[in-house]
DNA sequence: ATGACATTTGCAAAATGA
């Protein structure tokens, strides 16, 4: 079972790519993120004619998640938005649903820039939000998947340059310490554990020839709960839809376990 | 410190992103 996270940067724009992924790369269940589309301007259609469907949280302007399953294999969906008391978050940015026995999450974590802001009070506050509904997700004991932007830097290691942004919501000392939090509690980082070191990006800032010289960063995790970890096959990023025509500045990261 | 670039909204230039 091959369950994918693709943040699309707009759905709209990214259709060409997104129909291309579903028909050359098949997975098993694609968590979007960033459709930046209200759910009723969704090409629909298309995904339906690439042979999918899906389960939409979308949202106009930005935001706007989704998880996306072959035709006939329809995931139920088991919630949008987090739990907790902040009922006034009107963010789309979180969608969970049961593909078989696998819970799947697609989740956008809040950028936070600029630093000393309300956003990023507003990213600590929502990865808070996410410990305590991961942490009963973990209670239920079963296999989950914990896959999107989680817009953390976890470790020096998943930075191109760590001084050139030092001064990054994605990297500071308090979000990385909120994302190990949660990590801590028993999840495994996929792609870490398939690449235990060294560089592996999942995106790269669309300026200053970022992708040509690669220069990335490692955001896109999938954190899987210990029985779906004891079934972890292989992760990986497809990079190569980075370097394609009208790319999302993300590419798409997966994990494979088994089914 | 700014902007590099991209998408959306709405139809110009601002908001948002990371």
């Amino acid at each position: 079972m091959k369950i994918v996270t693709y943040n699309l940067n707009g759905i709209r724009a990214r259709m060409p790519r997104l129909v291309e992924y579903l028909d050359e790369r098949k997975p098993d269940v694609l968590c979007l993120q960033e459709i930046k589309c209200a759910d009723e301007s969704i090409p629909i259609e298309d995904v339906r004619g690439a042979g999918y469907e899906g389960h939409w949280h979308g949202q106009k302007g930005f935001n706007g998640v989704a998880v996306l399953t072959p035709a006939g294999r329809p995931a139920k969906l088991r919630r949008v938005r987090l739990p907790g008391a902040d009922e006034e978050d009107l963010h789309s940015r979180y969608i969970e649903a049961e593909v078989g026995d696998v819970v799947v999450a697609s989740l956008y974590l809040p950028n936070g820039n600029p630093v000393g802001t309300e956003k990023f009070g507003y990213k600590l506050a929502w990865l808070e939000r996410l410990r305590l509904h991961a942490l009963d997700l973990l209670a239920e004991e079963r296999p989950v998947v914990l896959a999107g932007d989680w817009n953390v830097i976890p470790t020096d290691e998943d930075v191109f340059s760590p001084r050139a942004m030092a001064h990054d919501a994605l990297m500071q000392p308090e979000s990385r310490a909120a994302f190990r939090r949660i990590l801590h509690q028993g999840w495994t980082d996929a792609i870490r554990a398939r690449f235990p070191e060294g560089p592996v990006w999942t995106f790269w800032d669309y300026t200053a020839g970022c992708f040509q010289r690669d220069a990335g960063f490692r955001i896109d995790h999938l954190l899987l709960s210990p029985s779906a970890a004891d079934r972890l096959l292989d992760a990986g990023v497809d990079k190569d839809y980075r370097g394609r025509e009208k790319a999302s500045d993300h590419a798409p990261t997966w994990v494979e376990i088994e089914d």
